[in-house]
DNA sequence: GTCAGAATCACACTTTCGGGTGAGGGTAGA
DNA sequence: TCTACCCTCACCCGAAAGTGTGATTCTGAC
């Protein structure tokens, strides 16, 4: 947050000192109000949507969460304590993949990805890979 | 589309003639250079956050759409040839239950349940399952 | 260095799935 | 009526999935 108000802050002193370098040149060149006028309007446009894109960007996200662009819930995945690999063979699960399928893909055993899964269901709360892959969406773990 | 460039057109035009009605006003007042570029930046800022947003807009709307109101694609159904019947073990499939399970709840044996998931496996030409889920998802044949 | 947790694998065993085949009954349309 | 489709069920068999126990290796934190 400190750092947001130090670029905004950054940001606006850069603008007051370009406003000032453009005032002088118009001054020096002579070249018509209009079109220093026009300058600053087109500059100042693309600030007012830069900036108001910023600002806007956070919740919008959040509101379109379930939809588009999502995000993985890693406070959850900690909270559970799932670890890595297990996300991993959860992702795959979820994509219709048979055990020796994902083993194939992460390069290892069968019966690995037995323990992550059979470790997953504990994690989860489940019994089923169906259910898992369902929960998993319901936690936000998943698209 | 149309109604939209009309309407930007507009606003231009309203924005053209304020900056002229802004100029003379600084021209018969005599008021300073700075106060008159610094009155164009702010309302070039607020012009820029609001076409900003304004366009972001409907693009965050078009995103969600899928997410909220699901309605069953049925001529998907009937294009596949899936039975009410078939498409009730779907249904039961996708939350997790087994075989056993979703025949208790159908009143049927578990050979009859299979009997339904394996014709429904041809139908949806998937060979798990899981597969079926994701695949009944992506035809919006399930939420 | 030690210790906890993760990742890896094995093996034996049970349960669930899925494929294939066949078959009987019900219903609606040609 | 006959045909086509749906629903129902059974049996067999093999393939996945899931459980339980135990073991080794590696890595990061203390």
């Amino acid at each position: 947050m400190k750092r947001t108000i130090l670029i905004y802050g950054a940001v606006l002193a850069v603008l007051v000192f370009l406003l000032k370098f453009v005032e002088y040149r118009y001054i020096v060149r002579d070249l018509s109000l209009e079109f220093y006028i026009g300058l600053v309007a087109i500059l100042f446009t693309v600030i007012g949507v830069w900036a108001g894109l910023k600002i806007t960007r956070k919740k919008t996200i959040m509101v379109m969460q379930p939809a588009a662009d999502f995000k993985v819930n890693e406070d959850q995945l900690r909270q559970l304590g799932i670890s890595r690999r297990e996300y991993e063979v959860l992702e795959l699960m979820a994509r219709g993949l048979t055990n020796q399928e994902i083993g194939d893909r992460l390069f290892v055993s069968l019966n690995t990805v037995k323990t992550h899964s059979s470790n997953l269901f504990v994690k989860l709360d489940v019994r089923r890979r169906t259910q898992a892959i369902q929960k998993a969406k319901e936690l936000h773990l998943l698209p």
